[in-house]
DNA sequence: ATGAAAGCGCTAACAT
DNA sequence: ATGTTAGCGCTTTCAT
């Protein structure tokens, strides 16, 4: 097992600038109590000698762990590994190391992840992903992230409302809501909509999105409807199949992620059925792909990297008194495969 | 800044146990020394107070650091981020975590990262991503690098061969022959290809696949018309309009990988080209989103995920005198992209 | 087989 | 403004 490099130390360093120990220990992490003068001297020959602190021994000591924990439901999702590319950019920036775990949409493995985090004392954990609709669910999960934050670690969640902590909230509700006036607009009045398991918030929210808007058109939610399956393309592809045999009379399909909204086009491909000629489809989240699918899809834009870099930049700041909120905001991207009801 | 967690000590688990420090902490780790007797009640007790130890005064004290360090180009592009989750897959089931980087294709930065994920002492490193050209441009990565694995740091390659520490290989020049010969066996004649830079050695031997395909069917590869462009989508869009007026009577474009071939598809289907009518297309890499274009792309499937996987795997074995080898192996996978030239 | 004690490299009081 | 020193929690000699 890994014996660490050579080793120098900061009293190397301290001894060749002239200087004690903590005079240098104070020059480099740039506290105060040292003279200008002194303090770019003993910078200047720490970098001539390509210092770099033991982050073990400064964490020890008492200073801060200069690593971030990212948790998200799954890197290789187009969703999240956007969203870690943000906060890995700005880490880069700030010199912090990202430590990435999954979660694979499990509550509890969520926690154990979590757990883990903790005990490698990293100092700031960001979780992305949809929260749960049962508070229940992820009780535990909130019981030992608010442990963690009173005892000053920091932590900055996407996507979840239930955690009381500093939050990058995307546009769920309003994104939704566009989403249906866009299809209302058209002139759509059998929609249907493709949705992922109604355990997760996300998918909840944007539920409602649409339903407010089909209430504001006097049209009834109630009368739309709504498949559960699989929030991954997988479940688009189940749920096609189902509104095909169920509901052939629906002209436009909501898929509640552009995953889902991947399997819809693919099964209505199989089916030979046109979009947006005789089906349009919309989904949500435009992942980069969104605009090369054929045809390209009308969705939601959330600006998924920025969100990375959003969470990290709340959790860099001193908690707050009480949780920040930061909303995303969205775009209605208009692409090919929404068209006019037939 | 953050303080650590309450902190359950080693020394509060041996007090309970009634033990010394020393035999608690040799229980834990599993050395011997101790009685199975005492190590088991140590263990017992260790885990009812639900114990952790703290990483830091671990590997300060010289023992193993237990998280891996990973470098990406870029997580956020497909081909990356679905070695990554191999990667934390794996790392979870063995209790590691990962730490992930972004190298940005850019060689400075990689020895940047490499520098700083030694420098937090990481046990094990992976590198992905194509290694360059020129040898002079790693030189100073394969230094450190070299270095680290002195010391007793364990490396792994993912699709570099320069380097002489373990290494995944992808079967970039099997696969390009593969794509060759489907395109020569469809009757192709004019085919162009689509290549990143030139620096990159999977933009190279991917190339030299290709061209051992021709001659092997009696054709000059010389004549073939190569575009260098960036290694990603946009760079495909670009090369494409300059075949469209530089190369008229081309009935085949290779893209080297399919971030390249979305570019090409994108930009044929702006000049209303029919693909494969009039022209066959085909990627590298089967990215999972290859089948989902339209039409569906015709590539070289690579084990991404298990890409991942074996780079840990490699580098949680100790070392072995000389460096092992992986190949992924690759498969052809015909889709829709390509037909019979016209 | 077990315990006592000496660090690992650093930060943070506590002097001066 | 600078230096001295006591830990941080653990692993590892060195005794016993």
């Amino acid at each position: 097992m890994p014996k660490p490099g050579p080793g120098l130390r900061l009293i190397d360093v301290a001894q060749r600038a002239g200087v004690s120990l903590a005079t240098a220990s104070r020059a480099l992490s740039g506290r105060d109590g040292v003279s200008e003068e002194v303090a770019d001297r003993v910078r200047q020959v720490s970098l001539e000698m390509g210092y770099v602190a033991n982050p073990y021994a400064r964490t020890l000591a008492g200073g801060a762990s200069s690593t971030v924990g990212l948790v998200v439901h799954q890197v290789d999702d187009p969703y999240f590994s956007e969203i870690a590319g943000g906060v890995i950019q700005l880490a880069g920036e700030q010199s912090l190391l990202v430590q990435i775990c999954h979660s694979g949409r499990d509550p509890s493995q969520e926690l154990r992840q979590i757990r883990s985090l903790i005990a490698q004392r990293v100092g700031i954990i960001i979780v992305a992903g949809s929260g749960y609709s049962d508070p229940q669910v992820e009780a535990s999960s909130r019981e030992v992230l608010s442990l963690y934050e009173r005892n000053g670690g920091r932590l900055a969640v996407i996507g979840r409302h239930s955690l009381s902590a500093d939050a990058v909230l995307p546009d769920n509700e309003a994104g939704g809501f566009a989403l249906g006036e866009h299809l209302i607009g058209l002139g759509h009045r059998n929609i249907a909509i493709v949705a992922g398991t109604a355990a997760l918030t996300t998918v909840t929210d944007r539920m409602a999105g649409v339903a407010a808007a089909m209430r504001a058109h006097g049209l009834d939610p109630a009368a739309m409807p709504v498949l559960h399956t699989d929030f991954i393309r997988e479940g688009g592809r189940v749920a096609t199949e189902q509104i095909l045999r169920d509901h052939p009379s629906t002209t436009a399909i909501i898929a509640l992620n552009d995953a889902m909204a991947m399997g819809v086009l693919s099964a209505l491909r199989e089916h030979d059925i046109a979009v947006p000629a005789r089906m349009s489809v919309v989904g949500f989240d435009d992942v980069s792909v969104a605009a090369d699918l054929a045809p390209s899809l009308t969705t939601i834009r959330l600006p998924m990297t920025d969100m990375g870099r959003m969470a990290l930049d709340l959790a860099l700041k001193p908690r707050a008194a009480r949780p920040r909120r930061r909303r995303t905001g969205h775009q209605l991207i208009v692409r090919d495969s929404t068209g006019p009801a037939a």
